[in-house]
DNA sequence: TGTACATCAGTGAACGCGCGTTCACTGATGTAC
DNA sequence: TGTACATCAGTGAACGCGCGTTCACTGATGTAC
C-alpha cells in the first residue's frame, strides 16, 4: 500500500509533530516508538522509512517545538508573553507549551547532537529576538543579549520548578506567581546604568 | 550471610548515598537497579530486602540529596554559595550538585509522592534561610520569603539550561555567567519599595 | 495514452536486550532456653 | 555462659515485560517503454 510522495511527506510531518507533543508530555524515556506511532495513526514497523532511530526523531522533534515556540515569539508582545508563559495553563499543558522547559533536563543527559539542537533553538531565538537590534550600539546590544538570557532562564526555572511540585499545590502557584511578578518588573524598564 | 543489625542499616544509607549521586548524575531512567547495586557493591537481589521499589528508593534519595544542600546552604554567606552554584564546577558535576536542578525535569512526570517530596524539600530548605527571620513584620517576611523563591527558581533554570547546551559550549557558560551576575545584583539590597 | 515493472510507505510478526521484580538458598547474627 | 534454633541481609538465577530495531511482505504509486 503504497501513497503518494506527497502523503508520504505529509504522513512523516505528521509523525515529527506528534513526537514533539508527546515528548513535551512524557519526557524523550517516557513514550517509546511503538506508542508514538501509534498515537499518530501508523503501526510501528514503517518508522525506520522515515527516521534512522528515536535519537533523530528526538532531534527533529526538539527543532519542531523550537519552531513553534519562535512563531509564538515572533511579533508578539513582551509583557503579554511573559504573563502567558509563566501561566497556569502554560505549567499544566507542556504538550503545546515550551520545549525548553519541557524537556531541558531530559537534554542535559542525551549525547551530543540533541544538546547542539538545543543550543540552536535557542540562539534562534535570540536572533528572533533581537530583528531590531540593528539601530544600538555594540555595548547595549551585548546588554540586551544579556538580559534576555537571563529572562529566559529565570522563566523556565520557573515553569520546571513549579511543575515539580504536586498538581494544585499552593507551592507550585506560589512559585509562578513569584517569578511572573519579578520577571515583569525587570521588564519594564530599558537598560539602566 | 546475614550481618550485623548496624552493618545492615549503614549498607542500606550507603545504598540511598549512591542512589543520590547516580540519579542526579543519569537521571531516574537512566539507572536500573542492578547497576545501582553494583556501585553500592552488592548485587541486585538484596534490594527488596530494603525497599518495597525503586520509587521507594526514588524518593529517599531525593531526600537525602535536600538534606546535603540544607546541610550546605546552612549559614553559609548568601553571596558566597551563589557564586558556588552558578559555577562551571557545579553544572558540570551534578552528582554532588543540587538535586533540585539535576532532578526537576524527572520529578515533574513522577507520580505524586515524588512531587510532594519535592516541594516538601523546597518548604524545608525556605524554612531553613528564613531561620533567622523572626524580627521582620509580616510584609517583609512576605517578600522576602517571595525573593527567595524567585531566586531559588532562577538560579535552578540558569544551571539547567547551561547543562542541556553541549560541553565546553561558549552560549552554556554565557548563560552560567550572565545569570550569576544577575542574581547577585539582586541579592545585595534588602527589600526596597 | 496504455502497459509492464520497479519502487517504497506502511504492515505486523519477530529479534535480542535490559529492565524491575521474585524466589530458593546461604550462613552469620540474634535470641530463647 | 553455652547450646539450639529462628531470623534475615545478601546472593544469583529466573520471571515477564516493554523497548528499539529488523525483516519479509503488500500493493498502490511512479516510471520506462
Amino acid at each position: 500500500m503504497k501513497i503518494t510522495k506527497a502523503q508520504a511527506q505529509a504522513n512523516r510531518a505528521h509523525i515529527v509533530e506528534t513526537a514533539s507533543t508527546l515528548f513535551r508530555e512524557r519526557g524523550y524515556d517516557g513514550i517509546g516508538v511503538a506508542d508514538l506511532m501509534a498515537a499518530a495513526g501508523f503501526t510501528h514497523g514503517g518508522f525506520y522509512k522515515h527516521f534512522g532511530s528515536k535519537a533523530d526523531l528526538m532531534a527533529e522533534a526538539a527543532a519542531c517545538g523550537f519552531a513553534q515556540t519562535a512563531e509564538k515569539v515572533e511579533g508578539a508582545d513582551a509583557v503579554a508573553f511573559v504573563q502567558q508563559y509563566l501561566s497556569r495553563e502554560h505549567r499544566d499543558n507542556p504538550g503545546d507549551g515550551c520545549t525548553m522547559a519541557a524537556l531541558c533536563g531530559d537534554a542535559a543527559r542525551q549525547p551530543e547532537p540533541m544538546r547542539a539542537a538545543f543550543a540552536a533553538g535557542l540562539e534562534s531565538l535570540l536572533a528572533t529576538l533581537s530583528r531590531d537590534d540593528g539601530a544600538l550600539d555594540a555595548y547595549v546590544r551585548r546588554e540586551t543579549r544579556a538580559r534576555r538570557i537571563d529572562t529566559i532562564a529565570h522563566a523556565i526555572g520557573a515553569i520546571m520548578l513549579s511543575r515539580a511540585c504536586p498538581d494544585d499545590s499552593p507551592l507550585a502557584d506560589e512559585i509562578l506567581e513569584v517569578c511572573r511578578l519579578a520577571i515583569l518588573s525587570q521588564l519594564s524598564p530599558p537598560v539602566d546604568a
